[in-house]
DNA sequence: ACAACTAGTTTGTAATGCAAAACTGACTGC
DNA sequence: GCAGTCAGTTTTGCATTACAAACTAGTTGT
């Protein structure tokens, strides 16, 4: 388990939250809180379709919950963060941070 | 143009880089100015196979070159960016730093 | 009551990502 | 000279993705 993989960052990058349109839903979400799916939808610029898949995909890796409900009359569909949503992004930015680092030093790793 | 595309900082981001695996290659080769195919292949925990379809989609798109030689009388092949490949990785990270901005903000954009 | 609209889901298709296997080409024994 | 490696490429098969188009369900207009 201390051999050499994952020692770069991008390997602890998890293709689920890293994914562009994903990361950007979750970013969304979590400076909102609890996001409407039709503001989603052109704050990204996603067709409707694109954008139900990706949520599917993220409540089954469990990062979001979506409430379903009426506004007026109208049917809206909601989406919030759960914890483990708000963990995946704060990995993901830890990550994000870690590379951006390596690549403004030039070289940090000292190599064998 | 001034519509509402592509205000969201994920929109900004180019397939071609931010995809994972050529992430790490791009961010390998920054550092390095030239980078062993090996050496990369075990920093980054790749197959061959998967490691060579990535590094044709680098070049494809003009981020990379690609040097075939020797190293004594073993065959090696080695990479570096291209000042396209310098400058996309560049445009990348400021995206990454916008979107990290925004997911610590909490909420920067007033919501209309 | 029926056409048109809104909000979102399902479906079909093409592109991408990955590992594993088969394949090259050049060197290394024996 | 021919079996075995080394370094990498190409092919194959499968899962995931993106997108549009068709579809469902409820709402509004006439």
């Amino acid at each position: 388990m201390s051999e050499q993989t994952d020692q770069h960052p991008v390997n602890g990058l998890d293709d689920v939250v890293h994914q562009r349109v994903r990361l950007g839903i979750l970013t969304v979400a979590h400076q909102a809180r609890r996001v409407e799916f039709g503001f989603l939808r052109t704050t990204l610029g996603l067709t409707a379709g694109n954008l139900s898949q990706h949520l599917a995909t993220l409540e089954k890796a469990g990062l979001i919950d979506i409430e379903k409900g009426y506004e007026g009359k109208r049917a809206r569909t909601w989406l919030s963060l759960t914890p483990a949503g708000a963990q995946a992004l704060r990995d993901e930015v830890i990550q994000l941070k870690r590379l951006i680092h390596q690549i403004e030093q030039g070289s940090s790793d000292p190599q064998p």
